[in-house]
DNA sequence: AATGAATGAGATTTCATTCAT
DNA sequence: GATGAATGAAATCTCATTCAT
């Protein structure tokens, strides 16, 4: 008869909200923000629509906050990227994490890809996503560096290019792309220059 | 008041198409197919609703329609580089013209990559799309073995992603990703091996 | 075959535009402007729902554009008053067109009081509301400052509130309340003073 | 944690019901009653949804019983005016609290005056707001034929529709309406008769 | 060939109310 | 006596599509 403790209610708001950005995300990616309908959402994730207004204010909440999660899990890539000593430790670490990240979390980077094209959309994440992929670039430039880039401005983003490349044909293809052929072949070509 | 001739009735036809086409391709490039209404097209064409439905059966083959048109321009590189003869002429020319078409057809390129995310969406559509991006592959393997490539497959899916993914960074950054040096940086990556 | 005239159009709008105005007076006079649905307005006026909203933007620009619309009923008032030359004349015409219009235009009354009320919620109202009102008090104190006032401004507000509380009184007793009774009451009261 | 005894609880019980029903008052007031959500009165009154709803069976039982407070106060003022001596001095005890309650309980006469426009949707306040006033005008008839009224009947109806006119006016126009001005000129004009 | 008023299915969102604790 | 997570019916609003002219 007494009311539940705080605790046990805030353990069920946390469950109750990854439900639902757990369904939205899949439904985001696989069918677009625009073409997913909250009764898509809400079946899926198994709660009421009611819900998903206590927990999201609107629909686009619910985008922005799965892009803020996401962008959380990012920033620990980093940090254990800081961690390896040699650049070729590192190298292999980025490739190795981006090639895993395809195939593991298609949504989350399928959802990336769109969020990209239709950033204007979005306002509150344009400068967060954009903001993370200019930092990202000096490291990456410093790292070709040190593995002996002649150009490390350039090749750091034909890498990236490349990179963001390989998950969308992956998207399309399936895995019809030859990722661990690739993954070789990108190690050789940066790792060992003669 | 004059009755017009078929000539001219298939002229007026034709222009009417176009301007629709073009105020549709520029929306759903910009906005997203699902974001795009007929009524922003209506207006950005300067038509009316019902002559929409004249020339196009539905919102979605409007879409389909202006894939095709795209397919069609693609068919014409594809000859133009038949006709060069050295492979280094002919890498040149392919980068080039990639370089070129994501400065001057901002739309064409962003629809592409957005429909690339949703194909299921445009089952008309997937097949065409997927059977051009494989009849590309083999065409870039030959040319990267004639320079020298040792892994011939692999560079050529890592090439035509480095593009893939160097067309959808300058989506989203425009002209702060320097496009000329990365250009220079790929002709020399690729055609000035030692 | 031809479309139709712009003329023609223009006149089925005023139409269709009409019976959608009539029937929200109607109900947001006798229900409340909250209480009432775009579906109840849809079947009152016998239109499809998207029709209410290709001519209004939205629920509360309906309830502006009705209030627009009396305004505008109200200026032909002040007019034909100025036509009148004596000021018993006037004060008569006065408290004849209100009476008659609390029996006539129920709903005109009943919303403009509901309005008062809450008038915060309709921003757009409030300025020109107000300014009617104020613009009306100058021209009533002068009027019973002729038929001699000794002190025409409380006099003019407390004949107004009268005309008022006669309106709202009206509303919930109806013909209980004998209205002819209190009109030759107020003309005798304020035109035949000793 | 000690049990609390039956007065105890009863106490607590009043508190409860009392801040919820001020909380309600004040919204339903200001907001009107169907633009004002129980998570409103909820936040305002400090206490959980349920609660409410331990109180009350819904929101209009809310609405009723706020009405229901009110009348009993109602009472109260025609007891206190039956101990005065003189109609003069009834006149304007009347008057002078008329103008004391649109000053300090704005919420009360505003949700008065909503109500009596949609009396319609609180059928069970319909009877007893009726019954007040009509029990009301032959109190007043009497007061002002004792103060040398000529048409005690309209004369009481149109001194108390200015009343309600002037609570009105006094809830749109705040203190730019001269509340002891008007006091004055009424006293003046029914007391003071040549 | 062209128009635009009209429709209605379906989308997003709100909110009174319930109920397990 | 008190809580607040959860529900779902109903509200507002959008938009692809039709059709009479």
């Amino acid at each position: 008869m007494s009311p539940k403790t705080p605790a046990q209610n805030e353990l069920i708001r946390q469950q109750s909200r990854s439900k639902i950005l757990e369904a939205a995300l899949e439904l985001f990616a696989s069918r677009g923000f625009h073409n997913t309908s909250i009764e898509q959402i809400r079946k899926l994730a198994g709660v009421s629509k009611g819900l998903i207004y206590n927990y999201f204010t609107d629909k686009e909440d619910l985008m922005n906050q799965i892009v803020f999660e996401e962008m959380k899990q990012g920033d620990v890539i980093i940090e254990e990227m800081g961690r390896l000593t040699t650049a070729e430790e590192r190298f292999k670490f980025l490739i190795d994490f981006s090639f895993n990240y395809f195939r593991t979390q298609k949504h989350h980077s399928k959802l990336m890809v769109s969020l990209a094209m239709q950033m204007e959309d979005f306002p509150k994440l344009k400068d967060i996503v954009l903001e993370r992929y200019k930092g990202m670039m000096p490291l990456m430039s410093m790292l070709l560096e040190e593995l002996g880039a002649k150009n490390p401005r350039e090749e750091a983003i034909t890498v990236s290019a490349a990179l963001d490349g390989i998950g969308m044909q992956y998207m399309v293809l399936g895995e019809e792309l030859p990722l661990d052929d690739l993954k070789a072949h990108l190690i050789n070509t940066y790792c060992n220059r003669n």
